[in-house]
DNA sequence: TTGTGTTTTACGACCTCC
DNA sequence: GGAGGTCGTAAAACACAA
């Protein structure tokens, strides 16, 4: 009912915390740990969805940013030498911003990349 | 305070893959 | 077709200088 629904809800500073572990495990949550997730955080498996989908924009938003310095400092023809050569390689890592993974990724598959629950008909 | 810029939830439109 | 991806955006919540 519209009338019970707020516009948004604050998320608690645990529910935040246990979503960024995870984000920090894996950028890409799978359905089981959805899942897992959703019921142990008391959210449901869709605000859970969205809120990697937004926490991968945040991802996004603050590499564009970074490379943005990156390239305004490159363009400034060496006014200001003392500073790092290379300022964005430096303080962000290789793995910062990564493409999507293959989508339907298998939902066996945990944050660490193992196989848990295969199920194996021979 | 308050005006304003930023961040955080939530959604719709559109796309890709199976 | 459905699920989940990005992108853009709305609106509440928050931060903070003036």
């Amino acid at each position: 009912s519209p009338k019970t629904i707020r516009y948004r809800v604050v998320y608690t500073d645990h529910q935040r915390l246990e979503l960024e572990k995870e984000f920090h495990y894996s950028r890409y949550i799978t359905i089981r740990r959805k899942t897992e997730l959703a019921a142990n955080l008391r959210l449901s498996e869709r605000q859970v969805k969205i809120w990697f989908q937004n926490r991968r924009a945040k991802e996004r938003k603050l590499f564009k940013k970074k490379m943005n310095q990156f390239e305004g400092a490159g363009s400034v023809q060496s006014d200001s030498s003392s500073a790092s050569p290379n300022p964005v390689c430096d303080s962000v890592p290789s793995s910062f911003y990564q493409p999507p993974p293959p989508q339907h990724a298998p939902n066996c598959m945990q944050p660490n990349g193992i196989i848990s629950e295969v199920t194996v008909t021979i």
